[in-house]
This record gives C-alpha cells, structure tokens and sequence, in this order.
DNA sequence: TCTGGTCCTGGCCACCCGGCCAGTTTCGCA
DNA sequence: TGCGAAACTGGCCGGGTGGCCAGGACCAGA
C-alpha cells in the first residue's frame, strides 16, 4: 500500500479574475495531497490564469496547426515535409498562409504571433 | 443561465521535475470540474513550477539579449544591423553565439527555446 | 451544377540565413 | 605586460526561405 508518505504539495494561485481564483480555491481545496499555500508561504507549485483577452481567435485549419506545431520546433520547411509526409511546395503553401493569417514577416515572428495570442503552447 | 454549468476549467502544466508532475496530473486529473489540457490545447490556467533552484539563467551578454529580442520581433539580419547601428556580419556573429548556447538549430528554435526559459518574454 | 474552401504539387527566382575563414579594437584581470 | 573575453567587421558559399506563377483533387453548400 503506497500511502501519502511523500509531502503535500503546496500551491498558491496568481489568478487576476477573483470568480475564477475562488471557483479554483475550492476545487482544489479539497484535493488530498494538496494544499493551498498561506499568506506569504512560499509554494512549490503556482497556478497563473491565462489573460482571457488574449483567446485563439484566429482560425487556421487543422493542417496549418500541424505546420504551426512543428515551426515553432525550429523544424526547416524539408523536416516538416517529411515529418508530415508531403512535399516541400505544400509545406511552403501552408506556411504561406500562417503567415498571412497571422500577419507575421517571417516563420519566426509567426511562431512568437501565435504563442502570444494563445495558438500555441511553447 | 448562470448555473452551475459553468465550463470545466482546463489547466495545462508546466513543471521541470516529472516527479512533481506525475503527482500533481494524478491528483489533479480525479477533481471534478478539471480538466488536464491536451498537448497544444490552449488552457484558462497554468500550473508552473517554483524551484528557486533550478534557476541557473543562461549566460547571453547584453548584445546577445538586445539581438535576442529583436529576434522574437520577427527582425531580419538587416533590420536587427540597423536597429542596432552595426553591421549585418555583427549580427551574424551574435546569433551564431545565440545559436549555440541556445542549442538551438535556427532563429525560430532560438527564439522558442529562450522563452521556453524564461530568458525572454513574448 | 457551380462556387468556394482546403489540401496538394510543380517550377522559377531573389533574397536571407547560417557556417566557414580571416581580421580589428577595447577592456579587465592576473 | 601579456592574455582572454567581448564586440565588431569582412568575404565567401551552400542551402533555406518566401513570393510568384501555374495546376489538380476532394468535398460541402448554394
């Protein structure tokens, strides 16, 4: 039986909107193994709300988020063809349009544009 | 229609040690009302690790730091020479230096791998 | 049926990028 | 007085990138 030998972990949050850091206060107020960290309490794990302005509210088709996730692995247009199994022109078509859509000057503002509005995790 | 319907909130986490994630997806993904964020799905709120420990910022000179954020702006070669009032062949040698102790392959992996550690923010 | 969107492919070309070689100056430290 | 680090500059070159042209296949909706 592996009981809760190891430490409760401790976690504050840094949530602006008061709704949100109270609905989550009681979610997790009630998980064993966790704890809310006191005033001043320096936590081992600390949950950050995302800004809800910032919404992925652009839309890019399934295959532009393929591309879009292997980018921002610094992958050149030749590994993200093979990776995805077509050619390099296609590859070029679809970064063609991400960097339309997403109104950036190159791959690299492209990937920086989409982790800021919240397509991509980084 | 404000019940109780309220969205599950997706959190995603964001944490160095696999140990201390492990354990937090379990207990996290058993509490009602949560939900663990799919890779590159875009979550409300982010559990971040605070291990003042793990804290050993990569040495980049203050040149490497002013290429660097000229980088995430989506600047070319050029733009960064001009910006900065040297030549092309300087900002070459500084985001070669950026290049390898970002161990990144290219300027979008630079630029991913820096903000992925906090070194800069988008 | 026809239109529009998505996805796919090819060629062509100017430009950019990153790596290689070489050098200079300035500054702090031993 | 030397020595290394940082910053700066140049030439050269293979390969990558992005924009332009062209086309075809598939499928949902008007």
């Amino acid at each position: 039986m592996s009981e809760d030998n190891a430490p409760e972990i401790v976690l504050s949050l840094e949530i602006d909107d008061p709704a949100l850091a109270d609905r989550l206060a009681k979610l997790l107020g009630n998980v064993t193994g966790l704890r809310l960290a006191a005033p001043g309490e320096a936590a081992s794990v600390t949950v950050v709300a995302r800004d809800p302005r910032i919404r992925p509210d652009i839309a890019l088709t399934q295959r532009e988020l393929d591309v879009l996730a292997l980018m921002a692995e610094g992958a050149s247009n030749k590994m993200i063809a093979r990776q995805l199994g077509i050619s390099v022109h296609t590859v070029k078509f679809h970064v063609g349009s991400l960097l339309d859509k997403l109104d950036a000057t190159g791959r690299t503002d492209a990937v920086a544009h989409a982790a800021r509005r919240g397509v991509i995790e980084l």
